[in-house]
DNA sequence: GCAGGTATTTTTGCATTCATTTCTCAGACC
DNA sequence: GGTCTGAGAAATGAATGCAAAAATACCTGC
């Protein structure tokens, strides 16, 4: 079934370095609004600066870095406000998404979504791993409205949501809340109810953020106070 | 010594080289699916390949280029279903955009818009210049909405739509109707009616697509001699 | 005359090199 | 003691060079 080159990761170059780096970023490998050490991930990608300045040149078009002109490239640092906006945006989405995977879902979308929907339920006790497998659903879902560009922006955005999860304490309570609106979710997908699909995608996206935000705001201080020194402070102070 | 900068043009060399290439696929420089010239445009800018390609990847990443590994760049094709797609996840954002910008919006936006919106009305003669205007509109409304990512992937949208307009030919009906909906969302706006406001923009937007997509498939209908699967899938209007 | 294959040219991708800018830190000066 | 200055070091940004892949031209054999 395969060809061979089995141990050349599929797609080019360029691609393979986007996806390292951007997987590096939103596991919280380097910290927000750190600077991105440019001959470490050469090294690390036994590449020259060549392709990787050009990888870093696309994530910073995706919103993932900032450029700062002869200064490097460093970890887009998002702020309460800024993650708010994301939040806001995504909400924008998640009704589009709604109202139409209800009713472009194919079968073979639902089934993949009762399984992701299943696993998801199987992962209450691994926060990592439910937060994999929930954003797993949410793209399958963003699939499932048939629509190409949303999807691209939804991916988008919800990466920018991955990466502040890490900032944050997975908190129990939220996970319990969470999984009882994805009950609600499949439930409305199951009918195929447009408007309620939305409505209850929209909540969820709500709840969710006011989770991720409340946690945020204390894991990040005074959110617009501290943009530069975010290197020096403390995150140590996580899990509670 | 704010010895004034030699003028050279603000913003960085890749920020400039990005805006640049940017505006020559927007105006149609480059046809629809031709390849981007990479040496032509090195010596057009003045510059060597390595920023240059640095410039491609990054508007690769907005979309409005497609990287073929060996292959070289080019400008995205968008076909009739693809461009449904953009107006159909554009109607999501408008719908936010009403919603916010009603309620958001300063005097100092209601101002700005008033003038785009009297310049709008007496550039019905010169599609080019209304097409510019109307662009300035909408991406000033955007703004009013206070929400910097939806602005930002609006604005993105909206290149595409701008894009394919270059490829079909103006109706002087069409920005007729178009001006008319323009005042309704002006009236909406001054009243400061989210719902109604948005359901006009949304309303607007479906208009503009359908009467885009309806000379798109005129225009692109025998696209390019032949080239790929462009004209193969029949879904060409009919939108909603 | 044409299909198929081969050599040449062009283009692409990446590495390397070079010029500038910024950062670091030691030392002079107030 | 603290601050400013400037030389050295490190980084960033861009140009050039080089190997590989594709596109093109050519050429042979039928």
């Amino acid at each position: 079934m395969t060809l061979a080159a089995p141990r050349a990761e599929p797609g080019s170059l360029h691609e393979r370095l986007v996806a390292g780096i951007r997987d590096i970023i939103l596991r919280g490998e380097i910290a927000d609004g750190a600077k991105v050490p440019e001959a470490a991930l050469c090294a690390r990608f036994g590449v020259s600066r060549t392709p990787l300045r050009e990888a870093l040149k696309a994530l910073a078009t995706e919103g993932l870095l900032t450029l700062r002109p002869n200064r490097g490239a460093v970890v887009a640092p998002l702020d309460a406000a800024g993650l708010a906006e994301v939040f806001e945006a995504k909400e924008a989405l998640e009704r589009f998404i709604g109202l139409h995977a209800a009713t472009r879902a194919t079968a073979e979308d639902l089934r993949a979504l009762e399984v992701l929907h299943a696993e998801l339920a199987g992962a209450a006790g691994t926060p990592d791993l439910y937060s994999e497998i929930n954003a797993a659903f949410h793209h399958r879902l963003a699939g499932a409205a048939r629509n190409g560009q949303v999807q691209q922006i939804y991916a988008s955005l919800q990466a920018q949501v991955r990466r502040a999860r890490h900032a944050v304490n997975h908190d129990p309570a939220r996970i319990a809340a969470s999984l009882a609106e994805h009950e609600g979710i499949m439930a409305a997908l199951r009918i195929r109810a447009p408007l309620d699909l939305a409505e209850r995608l929209a909540t969820h996206n709500t709840a969710t953020a006011r989770a991720i935000l409340a946690h945020f705001a204390v894991g990040q201080g005074q959110p617009t106070l501290g943009r530069v020194a975010v290197g020096s402070a403390g995150r140590g102070e996580g899990a509670g």
